[in-house]
DNA sequence: GCCAACGTTGGC
DNA sequence: GCCAACGTTGGC
């Protein structure tokens, strides 16, 4: 099976770039993700290997680096921590109901990527990112997309 | 199953 | 802070 590409969404108040890179090995869970739709693309879709954009939202919003599915879906234990800022009481060990995978970091971006620039790069018009009223804080990008966002940042990442 | 009320996300 | 766009909840 081919490698897979995703976007995964945070605020870097809650959890930034920078914070993954400081991670033992860069090596960070995924942790806190609430919502069904993203949860299944945790526990379902995301392969060891596949590339994620790491993207930040709310403050200078835009993709500041990549990361690498190190480990597959597993159950997001901090969801049955009732002290965790995500705890869920529907969440236990034999229903986890949560799942988050392991990342780690490949590179930081010398400079963001606006979502502000992003909206004028030719082949990125159908981006999930870029649709109105996108919330989604694990999304699927396509090979295309993936490919030419990271020409833009100049690194040099295989595919 | 429908749908109104409510809560959250996230750009601006 | 504002507000559009969604997702969730819960009464019926």
């Amino acid at each position: 099976m081919a490698r897979r590409y995703w976007l995964l969404k945070s605020e870097p108040g809650a959890y930034s770039i920078d914070d993954l890179a400081a991670e033992p090995g860069g090596v960070g869970a995924w942790d806190g993700v609430r919502n069904y739709q993203a949860r299944n693309i945790l526990r379902d879709k995301m392969r060891v290997g596949d590339l994620a954009l790491f993207y930040h939202s709310v403050t200078a919003p835009g993709v500041v680096g990549v990361a690498e599915v190190v480990r597959e879906g597993y159950p997001d234990h901090t969801a049955q921590d009732p002290t965790a800022a995500h705890y869920d009481p529907r969440s236990t060990p034999e229903n986890p109901v949560w799942y988050m995978v392991d990342v780690r970091l490949v590179c930081r971006f010398s400079r963001s990527l606006s979502l502000k620039f992003l909206r004028t790069v030719a082949g990125l018009e159908n981006m999930e990112l870029l649709r109105k009223g996108s919330r989604l804080s694990v999304q699927p990008v396509s090979p295309e997309e993936f490919s030419i966002i990271l020409d833009l940042s100049g690194e040099n990442v295989p595919l």
